[in-house]
Order: structure tokens, then C-alpha cells, then sequence
DNA sequence: ACTTTTATTTCGCCG
DNA sequence: CGGCGAAGTAAAAGT
């Protein structure tokens, strides 16, 4: 992370962006980030997310047109330009930011939890194998066996579960089904399912297990807790 | 749009997280964003995307503590606390922007580009509805019927196309094939398709057609000019 | 208000 | 480097 500086422009502009798709936006007043990266940012005065933005690495340019500043942030297939309609703001920070950024409580942590408390799925659950690859289908999050030793798929969601979640898993069952000429047995391991979740399970026979991240991350605390005696 | 004023504090904090995750950044640099919809961003000096937010509507408090600024914006589920370790510097920018924000090319103008030149899917392709309703599945891009008056069910995508997108189309054709009695054929128009998509194609009769957004534009343009004469 | 879908998604991981 | 799935996804659109 280090250091760098930011380069703020406040003032009225308008902006074309022409990329992956094209935007025009009219005379405003915005504020305009430049960081040392060359990312840049164009804030409007509400909303949390950049109406335009480039992302790290593009060229930056500075010119003049008609007198006032105009910028022009480009990379191979992108371009977005800023062309203010009266003289900016100009701020420059220097910016010394080297602290590590962590986050908790994922849908890899879920996993992680898992893995510590199999019972978490059900009792008598053991997990075999974790992101095994399915043959063209993609990665199944568990594979384990139930307490009958019946094989399992169990798939992770920390959000409500959707049908599409429902679907894929389902695509797995195909595919392991196809591999091992044995249907397993699916579970859908999340908070909650949407309604529309629900009655895709009914059609496919994907079961629901309710599993919330913050149970996981408790798991996870005492699984820690534990190691600290090992 | 309207108005609104944006505050920015610059200074050393430490930004702490609770909610849909947990997160913690230690001692660093940073821009803090505050716009008059109460929406509250993070910015460290580099990367364009923020380290950590709080969409608009929160409830944003300004305490001190040791004499320190302590900003914490929260709303019902969500904390994010932001405490200064030194006097930061505060800029407040008044910004006035009413301007509408106009973006093209995107996956509805294909759609519309598809209804003014159906050929765009293929041959003899005649549009029959757009966005229909299918029972307990979603929604259908565009239900037509092909040269030899068979049913087609389009899915339009502006990107490459995805294994995700072909299972929702199949999804489609199960539940068409359940309402009417009949395997409509199923087309996917798209710029390419992943690898992936088309292992699932192969396994699931799903047809692919190349269609990118730049033609599409094209079209659009032409059949604007074309309305113009009308 | 809740659910579903889209996105110039971005980001990270893995092949 | 491309493909693929996750994200505190956010925001829009439909129900």
C-alpha cells in the first residue's frame, strides 16, 4: 500500500466515457480523484459509488481546452474524458497508508468452520474433499459422506439462497451423478433461502440446511481457541 | 440529482467494520467522503474502489474522543467507526449537479436492436414477446419463432457468455417445454462464450449466436436514422 | 418492502 | 493471462 498522493478536482465538468459500453454525463459540478496509481474517480455530490471511474494504471493526461483543464484517462480499449467548463479546485494529499486491511467472516470462513465442526451440515457428516472439480461443471464447495456413508455435496452461501444456487447445485449432483453412477445426496448450507429458492428445491431435491456466518465465525473463534492449547 | 454539500476529512485513522462482515485497518492516511445523502466512503492512496463504505441513508454521528474526531455511520444492521488519530484537515465543497446521467449499449439496447432487425438472431426470425413470464423459472429475453415456424427462446448477453447462462436458459426450455407440450429450441446471443459454456452447451441442445453490442449500436443507429424518414 | 437481475461490476484464485 | 465464482457486492427493476 505505502504512500502516494491523491489529486482532487472540484468544479464543473462534463465526462464521456466510450469502452466497454459508452456514457455521457452534462454539465455538473463534481469531484474529480486522481491517485498516484492512476485510478481515478468522478464523484457526484450524492450516491456512494463514482458515476465514471478508470480503474489503476490507465494513462492519465492533462490538457487545455479553451483555457480550462481537461483530463483524460485512458487504457487499451477504454477512454474517459473530463473536461471542466470553469476553472477547479485543485487539492493535492500526501497520503502515508501501510496498515494491513482484514476481513472476517466470508464465505471462505464458512467453509473454514465447516471443516473445524462438520455438524455444522448435519451430525454424522465428514467431509472427503474440499473445491474438488466437478468434470464441465465447476467446483463443489464439500464433498463428504453422511452418517449412512451416503455421498454429499454441500454448497456454502453466506446470503439468502437463490435459484440459481439451487441450479447449480443441481448441475453438480448431474455431473457427480454421471461420474460416480450414484446420486448424492445435495445440501444448500445458508442463512436463509428466497422464496423462489424454495420451490426450485422442491423440483430438484437439494436440501436446505440453515447456516448463518455468524455461527460459523463463533465455530471459528473456539476452533482458535482450542489451537491455542495444541 | 440536485445539490448537496460533500465533507472530506484527510487524516491518520483507524476504520472499524461490523455487519454483513467484520473488518479492521489500522493506523494509515486516508480521505474520508462524506456526501449529503449520508452515504460515507474510505479511500486509501491507492486502488479506485473504496477500503470500506456505507451506502446512502445512514445515520452519521460526530463525536470526540481524547479530543479526537470520531466519525460512526451507521444504519440497522451495519456499524462503520472511523477514529482519527491526529487532527485531520476538513474541506467542504458545495456541489450543484442536476445533469442526467445517459448510458448505451447496454444488454436492453440489444434487445431493442433484435426487435428492430430479428435477422440479428438468425434467418427468418420472427419476435413473437419480449420479457414473457415463465411459470416459477424467470423471465425470457425475447419468444419467438424461427424459419419453419418452430418456438425459439433468445437470451440475450453483452458479455461472454457464462455456464450460468446457458443453466438459466435451460431452465427456460424445461419450464416451456412443461407449459406447452413442445422443446422450443434455445439461443444464446452473445460477443463468445466461455470455454465452459460451451461444455454445457453441448450437453444441453442450447444453440450459440455471436452478437456484440457494437453491432447492436450499429442497428440501433440505423433504425433511428430510418425513423426519422417515417 | 422484498425479490431478482444487472454491472464499464471488481476482486481473487486457479488453471 | 483467461476463466470462473464471490462480494459487506451496489443499484435498478419488477412483484
Amino acid at each position: 500500500m505505502a504512500k502516494g498522493s491523491v489529486i482532487i478536482f472540484a468544479g464543473p465538468c462534463t465526462v464521456v466515457y466510450e469502452g466497454r459500453a459508452t456514457s455521457r454525463l452534462g454539465v455538473g459540478e463534481r469531484l474529480v480523484l486522481i491517485k498516484k496509481d492512476r485510478s481515478i474517480l468522478v464523484h457526484r455530490p450524492t450516491g456512494h459509488e463514482p458515476v465514471n471511474w478508470q480503474p489503476a494504471g490507465s494513462m492519465i493526461d492533462f490538457l487545455t481546452e479553451n483555457g480550462l483543464p481537461v483530463i483524460r484517462a485512458s487504457n487499451a480499449n477504454e477512454l474517459l474524458k473530463i473536461s471542466f467548463t470553469a476553472q477547479p479546485s485543485l487539492m493535492v494529499f500526501d497520503l502515508r497508508d501501510t496498515a494491513e486491511f482484514e476481513m472476517y467472516a466470508s464465505e471462505e470462513d464458512m467453509k473454514k468452520a465447516v471443516l473445524a465442526k462438520p455438524s455444522l451440515v448435519e451430525p454424522g457428516f465428514k467431509p472427503l474433499e474440499e473445491e474438488r472439480q466437478v468434470k464441465r461443471t465447476g467446483r463443489v464447495d464439500i464433498l463428504g459422506l453422511d452418517a449412512l456413508g451416503r455421498l454429499v455435496v454441500v454448497e456454502l452461501k453466506r446470503k439468502p439462497a437463490t435459484p440459481e444456487d439451487v441450479r447449480q447445485l443441481s448441475a453438480y449432483v448431474e455431473s457427480l451423478n454421471s461420474e460416480f453412477g450414484r446420486k448424492p445426496r445435495a445440501i444448500l448450507a445458508a442463512p436463509s433461502t428466497t422464496k423462489a429458492a424454495r420451490r426450485e428445491m422442491e423440483k430438484t431435491s437439494v436440501e436446505f440446511r440453515c447456516l448463518t456466518p455468524r455461527r460459523c465465525m463463533q465455530v471459528l473463534r473456539e476452533a482458535k481457541g482450542l489451537d491455542s492449547y495444541l
